[in-house]
DNA sequence: TTGTAAGCGTTATCAG
DNA sequence: CTGATAACGCTTACAA
């Protein structure tokens, strides 16, 4: 606390006196994206003297001033999900375009309040906030700042949002068309949108089809490569199996398949799995996951760009976005139901 | 910019209103650890006209006022890498317990000067660099920020490291246990301290058991999936292989395992491989990877400290820290060399 | 013990 | 066109 951490940089004020003008006078030059209405040679004089102290604007002092920080907040609940990775990226990238920083907050699920309240006391322009921990705050809190919902299009706030049902669906129609019959689901209890649609677009479709997922079938777990791992250890140790499993996510998807490994118990061949999101892991596993492509990315990037244009002075627009399409890769883990089960 | 994107706040001058006190001394009571020389009643006042207002400190102005932003910032070339995404979550963690904030920035290997510049531009009291990027700048620019490298002693910077020496050496070690003689090394090209290290320790053991790594079985590639992925196709195709090869790090090992399981070579009987950090994933493939375990996390979280302790005060301490241990997880994909092959 | 004054580095509002 | 002057919200001497 002695000497401040921070060196002393140069101000606007060193310019101005270097330049021969006023501070205010160097600020507008610097600043006036159409050259404001100051004599070109001063604004020569200022722009010399700025470059040759090596001048960088301090964008504390700015945002003080504007009542504006040029900053992001990005609330997940955890990085080991690179699907939030991914959203992440994508938003931090459209941010950096932007000049606007990207402030980091894992909550790890445990008091995401206070990681709210910790990015509100930094004057955060605008947040981005995935389903779950918004819904697990009071909306008196989220409502102080500009927010934006990665997939969950709830009508109070904005948001994006990928076509989820969409991938419930297509999930089911590839299993039906690959003939099978006794279908089991797992995904996580808690009560987050994307993951409710999947879950419901997919039983909808099985459903339309005569289809219809036993209890012993549905199976909730935590959307983690371990959740999806024992969930599916569960599954394989009743005499009845399914033939085929869609797991909420891919994570979950990837656990089901270990777990299918450890137990001897060959995919596709015994058994198919599908997962949901395609993070890049789904290719790197043997046989390679079959999933549906969730533009995780593109979410991130979206939910930037549109706390960004609400920045702008655009109206925060609460109206359900269009929904990001999803599509179904198809790759190693899924194929038709072997013959000698299509006849149970 | 018509309406302030900010909601107008409590400030402590509405506070002071409120209590009867002026604007600073509300600062005082608010801050002062212990309790400087305010009245009791006083304190209590401005406590509760504080609690009842709903007041919220504005940390961007406090920090302009301090000359610190109380924030830290985290620069890494690509968020893919789990590996980097356990090291921000071990430094975020611990930031967030001092109520720092992180600042992130993903450079994507693209302009890293310009990616720190914007950090420094808001004042950032630290920042938390990785080694590739940290050296792809001019020092005089790390020189105007507390900097902590991650996994590069560099002598100039105060840096938090792992022992990867050992991790080579451990990984040489093991593989010279099963019976290996043919052995190969995939890593990165580029200069980066602990890649290069883990390839040092790594041949330097081999060559200490008589052993040496031929030419063509030495493949630089990127430290990707697809640079493993890539590499282990090419050392496929040649008519002498390997009977066991080891990556630089586990993403590139993950790579390597599913090229060889797409070109039919089964793992870990006709070729062993051995990772490097332990991502989560690599207990998620199957074969589980056989790799060395890095803190990754704790190496976050000591970046963190460190640079906490240096904004406290204390003198930064340029001199290599202890390095983190690591160590050999042993698990599906390196096995004895075949008996079949131990006589060649 | 507390209030006054100054300052952190900008931007914004005016007179000149 | 330009330069004072006043914020922005807070901390930190320094007076009272």
């Amino acid at each position: 606390m002695t000497q401040p951490p921070i060196a002393r940089r140069v101000t606007t004020r060193d310019v101005a006196a270097r330049a021969g003008v006023s501070q205010p006078t160097v600020s507008l030059v610097l600043n006036r994206n159409p050259t404001a209405r100051i004599a070109a040679e001063t604004q020569a004089r200022v722009l010399r003297a700025a470059e040759e102290l090596g001048y960088r604007p301090n964008v504390v002092a700015r945002g003080l001033a504007q009542r504006r920080s040029y900053a992001l907040g990005i609330v997940v609940p955890e990085l080991r999900n690179p699907f939030f990775i991914d959203v992440i990226s994508g938003a931090e990238r459209v941010a950096a375009e932007e000049q606007y920083a990207v402030l980091l907050s894992e909550t790890g699920g445990r008091s995401p309040l206070a990681h709210l309240e910790a990015l509100q006391g930094r004057q955060i322009d605008g947040i981005i906030i995935d389903a779950r921990t918004a819904s697990a705050v009071p909306s008196s809190v989220l409502a102080q700042t500009n927010v934006v919902l990665i997939d969950e299009p709830s009508g109070l706030w904005p948001g994006v949002a990928s076509d989820a049902a969409s991938a419930g669906r297509q999930a089911a129609e590839h299993l039906i068309a690959l003939g099978h019959r006794e279908i089991a689901f797992i995904g996580p209890a808690d009560d987050v949108h994307a993951m409710r649609m999947r879950e419901r677009g997919f039983v909808q479709t099985l459903r339309a089809a005569g289809l219809s997922i036993p209890s012993l079938f549905l199976r909730r777990a935590p959307g983690t490569a371990s959740g999806g791992h024992d969930a599916m250890r569960l599954l394989l140790t009743r005499r009845s199996r399914p033939s085929a499993v869609f797991c909420a996510n891919d994570l979950c998807a990837l656990g089901a398949l270990k777990a299918c490994a450890a137990a001897g118990v060959s995919v596709p061949r015994d058994l198919s799995i599908i997962g949901c999101d395609d993070i890049e892991m789904a290719r790197l596993v043997t046989p390679e996951l079959t999933t549906v492509a969730v533009p995780a990315r593109e979410l991130g990037a979206r939910a930037a760009r549109m706390l960004l244009r609400t920045l702008a002075g655009a109206a925060p627009d609460v109206r359900p976005a269009r929904l990001l399409p999803v599509r179904l890769v198809a790759r190693g883990t899924t194929a038709a139901v072997p013959a000698d089960r299509s006849t149970v």
